[in-house]
Order: C-alpha cells, then sequence, then structure tokens
DNA sequence: CTGAAAAAGAAAATTATTTTCTTTTAAGGC
DNA sequence: GCCTTAAAAGAAAATAATTTTCTTTTTCAG
C-alpha cells in the first residue's frame, strides 16, 4: 500500500485516489493553493469536483494532517504539518520554501514585552532567493 | 480641518466623510475586519454600501495608507501602516496587538541558511495575552 | 461659486466556498 | 473474494465574498 494512503489512514481518512493524490502533490510541491490543486487534478481526473477538492482539504485541516498558510499578497496555500518552520517567499519567482530556524530570542522577547503567554508562532520572510538574484 | 483628513489627502485620497470614519476607525480600533468596519459604518451613514468599503479599503492599500493583516484562523484585518512590527494575538479574547522588537537576529539567520536577500517580515505570534490568563 | 473629476450608492456580475442530494466506492467482516 | 455500510465523489444549487458597472452626488481646485 502507498505510505500516502497510510499516511490517511493515520488521519481516520478513507485513502480515496482523490486525497491520495492530493497529498501527493502536497509531498511534491510543498506548498499549493487551491487553483493549482484543482487544475492538476483534473489532469488525472477529469471528473473530479472542486467541492471535492474543498471538502477534503477541510477535512485534512480537522484532522490535522494539513494546514493553511497566509502570506500576504498571495493565495493561500497548503501544507502538510511538519515541525515547526518558517516561510521564504522569493517575490520574484513566487516560489516558498519551509526553513527551521531557532526563534526563541525573537519569542522571548515579544513574552517579555507583551505579557503573553506564546504557544505559536507564524513567520514569512519575503525577498529575492539565490536563484532570482 | 480633520486632521485624518489630511492624512488622506498626503496620500491623494479625497477627504469624504466615508474615508475619514474608516481611517477614524482603523487608528481607535488599530485593526478592524471588513465586517466590522461595515456594522459599524452602518451606524453613522446607515446608507453606505459594502461596495463602498472595498473599493476605499482597496484605494488605501494602493495609496500605502493602510495594509492587509493576514491571521491564521481568522479573518483578514486591515491597519494603519506605520514602522515594521509584529502581531500578538490572544486564542482566547481574539485580541490583536502591535509590538515593536527586533528581529534582525531571525532575519540574518534566515537570510544565511536560505540565500534570500530579505525584504520584509511578517510575524504573528498567537498565545494567551495578560488579561486572559 | 462653479465645473470637472472622483466618490458614493444601488444593483448586477463575478469569484470563492459550502451545502445538498444522489450515485459510487473503500474497506472491514464474513 | 464477496457483501454491507458508512463515507466519499460528483453535480448542481446555495451562500458568501468581492468586484464591476452605471447613475447620482460630492469634493475641491480655481
Amino acid at each position: 500500500m502507498h505510505e500516502t494512503a497510510e499516511l490517511l489512514k493515520e488521519h481516520h481518512l478513507k485513502a480515496t485516489p482523490q486525497r491520495i493524490k492530493i497529498v501527493s502533490m502536497l509531498e511534491e510541491y510543498g506548498h499549493i493553493n487551491i487553483e493549482d490543486l484543482y487544475s492538476h487534478m483534473l489532469e488525472e481526473f477529469p471528473s473530479v469536483s472542486l467541492a471535492t477538492i474543498y471538502k477534503n482539504i477541510n477535512q485534512m485541516i480537522e484532522s490535522g494532517l494539513i494546514q493553511e498558510v497566509k502570506i500576504p499578497k498571495t493565495k493561500s496555500v497548503f501544507e502538510l504539518i511538519k515541525e515547526p518552520h518558517l516561510h521564504m517567499v522569493c517575490e520574484k519567482c513566487g516560489k516558498i520554501e519551509d526553513i527551521c530556524i531557532g526563534t526563541e530570542k525573537v519569542i522571548e522577547e515579544a513574552k517579555k514585552l507583551s505579557g503573553y503567554d506564546i504557544k505559536e508562532s507564524f513567520i514569512t520572510l519575503r525577498g529575492v532567493c539565490p536563484e532570482c538574484q
């Protein structure tokens, strides 16, 4: 069995071909928006419905398999949930990449200044990637 | 003349009562979503159109007066543009606050690891505010 | 105070997302 | 492997969000 199918099962989602394709695309591309997801799905499943995409995306969010990433001035994309990371967005080519770096300093300082008990951080950095420089 | 009106003029926007109210609300609340903006506007301008709200918000974004802030699992809000800052969101009461802290460390490290030439950063921290703890 | 350009408001159009309903399918038990 | 059944897919309609179009009203420079 696909390991992708197992991933779905672990999240109590039936391993339908459409869901396997969605998860495979997330694995392949890392980040993808609804529109691109739909157009790629159409290649393999010519009669797939946009409602199926939305329903599956929402179920995958509810089950903790994926999450929405909101990026300024851009359509939201979705990604598989993994260890905490931040997002690098290239303003030239539009590429989105994940990087893992320590954010304790910022979080600690924010905590000190604001008094908040901080649970999560969402960091997006926009600039120009090495290939576009 | 209102200083709010002058702020609009500086951004080449005519100082209509509706725009003055929008900017005043942004000054008062700091962050506000379209829905709340509209319902407060209705109190003062019973015949205001939602299209007017959207058109003004978009013009204010284009002119560099305000910007959209996208927050995970929440409707977007808008804020007046000011010095760079990050956003604190209370997961209990929903409050959004700005804080200014240094982010050079994170940005420097991200630059080193990714090779990106970083131009902007967008940071949102979610947690529990002092009042809700 | 007047005219031109822009904005407001109303309504329609478009786009995005969700819901409903019927048919099809995945997968556990035999 | 074959049933059964709950869940998913697909189609279409419904709802929500946003934008556009068009006419009337208003701002504001001269």
